[in-house]
RNA sequence: GCCGGCGUAGCUCAGCGGCAGAGCAGCGCACUCGUAAUGCGCAGGCCAUGGGUUCAAGUCCCAUCGCCGGCUCCA
């Protein structure tokens, strides 16, 4: 028991949603909420002290107001999953001898812990960790915090042989609190703050293993990082891995081998193949963007794959990019092929003239570009060595970049409602290497914003995440499964036009340097596609899906009568297979759904004898019998909106 | 590229020193069927590739290639 000589002096707390408390000063957090009681106390995992997040045990000092952290708050979240992680390092600690510790933050749905381990850990083991935490849980070990010195810390862990701690240490700055936690055996550096007790914890699981580089560096030693997550309930928990369940049945890698879209072979890994069915959804992609592009003013062009090594000199990807490109020779002379399809599009620019009257010029351009990547991070077709970009370059004079900026976030705006995909924007700008002037930037980025802010379009600043040659907009999708994805980007270039000595002529009849926009909507075609498979779970929209239609007869008698149907359909351009295998009309509806086909037409006799179909649905099943003229008409008029007005029947 | 794991039939997987297997898919035959799997039969393999250990190697060891989970990087 602490001695107070100020005991009887009161604070008055205010509980954000449960009113105003007076309590003893000295009081921790922890014994006000027992007194408060109700949900909230219970659930309470951290708590915000006049905006600040303390510890549960943190004593009471002033009259202050409180606010209580739960798992529900996703700063509640995070404390919770971070306690779990240091009791996966003691857990670790107390079976491993020599094992030295890293960091172990929390991270979305879930957290890691980095550990430095004589001999590599096999999967296996994760379980007996697990097992060793449950332990750690049931003995319901309170977390202590202590502040020390940093000489103290220091000789603290140099005695301990944890020298990763050492280093964290010592990078931090001088005026740095310096604090542990302490659960039992066990003894963190960390700032904190945690749960109360490690019984607070309920269903905690180690998710998987793999190896990370000491602090992101790839120079640094590498560590072995185990994954796990961390839930107030196992309920929670079920529901989460059941997600993951969900986005594995989704892979694209799955659906694309199971639906027939693409493969991927040895003799060229990195370098997708597009089957007849992942053809349609490409071409499908492609006209969609021809038919929008040329309506807002677009021109394309299509330019070499093979271009000599001086423009990628002039271009500076001799210089900056020569790691990610391939290169070939042409009689003695060096070329390359290109990693991106700018300095093509320069010099269809150059091979003009023109007038500020000629401005903006957009020109697109379906680019295939093929870029080295190190050969652990391919990944299906988001991550590949050769892709096309649906790349265009805009030509404007300067105070056109607002309009130009306007009008292109408007035509991804248009892209992505199609899909039914949710997005949000991020700003990023000057990076510390960059080149132009200040005004220049200064300009640029004020255009955008401005663009952004007329919109009415929320928006996050990545400060100091832009190119070095201009800032830009990135536009994350969000899939249905809630993850996000980098796609489009629009990005503003004074570099190129400059290194290009790109040219037009003002009203005043001098030359002046044009700017450019750099920008993609799906960003890769094959990314996208990957997107759209895993955002779709394989179930395409009708005017994307590689068999729109399947004519099932039901016996041999209707087979005539199916080609005729299949026949109908095909001369109005509708894609239409015909099932006349010897095989049960249930086997093959099944089948069909299988593939996710939209539309499954069953012909029988009294079809066949009416002249209509028996219209199933993927989604709905038997809708019963229509005429075939009318089900064309309709189904003619459902590709065309491409979805936007979606039919009952 | 780095760390760890994995490569067996088209696909999903079993076999883990002693004769290479199953289900699905495929092919053939029979069945002619009304909204998610008809039956019978037949094929299908340089067990990723190369080396080694062993009387004997999918199985153990080494190397290479590829894939998977991450790190780094990125459309």
């Amino acid at each position: 028991m602490e001695k107070n000589f100020d005991i009887d002096e009161k604070i008055k707390v205010q509980l954000a949603g449960r009113g105003r408390f007076e309590v003893p000063l000295g009081t921790t957090i922890a014994a006000l909420l027992e007194q408060a009681g109700g949900q909230t106390a219970r659930e309470a995992i951290a708590a915000r002290l006049d905006g600040k997040v303390v510890d549960l045990c943190t004593p009471l000092q002033e009259d202050v107001a409180l606010e209580v952290l739960t798992f529900d708050d996703s700063k509640g979240a995070d404390i919770y999953r971070h306690t779990a992680s240091h009791v996966l390092a003691q857990a670790v600690k107390r079976l491993y001898g020599n094992v030295r510790l890293g960091i172990g933050p929390a991270i979305e749905d879930g957290f890691y812990y980095d550990f430095h381990f004589d001999e590599p850990l096999s999967p296996e083991e994760l379980a007996k960790i697990e097992a060793e935490i449950e332990k750690i849980i049931k003995e319901d070990l309170p977390l202590e915090r202590e502040e020390l010195s940093r000489a103290e810390a220091l000789r603290f862990f140099r005695e301990n042989g944890e020298t990763y701690k050492v280093e964290l240490v010592e990078d931090l700055p001088t005026d740095a609190v310096i604090s542990c936690y302490r659960q039992g055996d066990f003894v963190d550096l960390c700032a904190g703050p945690h749960l109360a007790s490690t019984g607070q914890l309920k269903s905690v699981k180690l998710l998987n293993l793999a190896g990370a580089y000491w602090r992101g560096d790839e120079n640094r030693p590498m560590l072995q990082r185990i994954y796990g997550t961390a839930f107030p309930r196992k309920k929670m928990l079920d529901e989460y891995l059941l997600r993951l369940e969900e986005a594995k049945k989704r892979d694209h890698r799955k659906l694309g081998r199971e639906l027939d879209l693409f493969s991927f072979h040895e003799e060229g890994p990195g370098f997708p193949f597009f089957h007849p069915r992942g053809m349609i959804i490409r071409r499908e992609l492609e006209r969609f963007w021809r038919e929008e592009h040329q309506r807002a003013g677009y021109l394309e062009i299509q330019t070499p794959v093979i271009l000599n090594r001086q423009l990628w000199e002039q271009s500076g990807h001799w210089d900056h990019y020569q790691e990610n490109m391939y290169f070939t020779k042409i009689d003695e002379g060096d070329y390359a092929v290109k990693p991106m399809n700018c300095p093509g599009a320069m010099l269809v620019y150059k091979s003009g003239m023109y007038s500020y009257r000629d401005l903006p010029l957009r020109l697109a351009e379906m680019g295939l570009v093929h870029r080295h990547e190190k050969s652990g991070t391919l990944h299906g077709l988001m991550r590949v060595r050769s892709f096309t970009q649906d790349d265009a370059h805009i030509f404007m004079l300067p105070e056109q970049i607002e309009e130009e900026v306007a009008g292109v976030m408007q035509l991804v705006d248009k892209f992505y409602r199609v899909f039914g995909f949710t997005y949000h924007v991020e700003l990023s700008t000057r990076p510390e290497k960059s080149m132009g002037s200040d005004e220049m930037w200064e300009r640029a980025t004020a255009a955008l914003h401005a663009v952004l802010r007329n919109k009415g379009i929320p928006f996050k600043i990545n400060e100091g995440d832009g190119s070095f040659y201009g800032p830009k907009i990135d536009f994350h999708l969000r899939d249905v499964l809630g993850r996000t994805w980098q796609c489009g980007t629009i990005q503003l270039d004074f570099q190129m036009p400059e290194k290009f000595n790109l040219v037009y002529i003002g009203a005043d009849g001098q030359k002046h340097r044009p700017v450019m926009i750099h920008r993609v909507i799906y960003g890769s075609l094959e990314r996208f596609i990957a997107q759209l498979i895993e955002h779709y779970g394989g179930v395409f929209p009708l005017w994307l899906a590689p068999v729109q239609a399947v004519v099932i007869p039901i016996t041999e008698r209707q087979h005539r009568y199916a080609r005729e149907v299949q026949a109908c359909l095909q001369r109005d351009g509708i894609r239409v297979s015909l099932d006349d295998r010897s095989e049960k009309m249930g086997y093959k509806i099944r089948e069909a759904q299988l593939l996710k086909i939209p539309y499954m037409l069953v012909t029988g006799e009294k079809e066949e004898s009416s002249g209509s179909v028996a219209v199933r649905r993927r989604e709905t099943g038997d809708m019963g019998p229509v005429a075939l003229d009318v089900f064309r008409e309709k189904l003619k008029a459902r590709i065309a909106t491409r979805g936007e007005e979606e039919e009952s029947n």
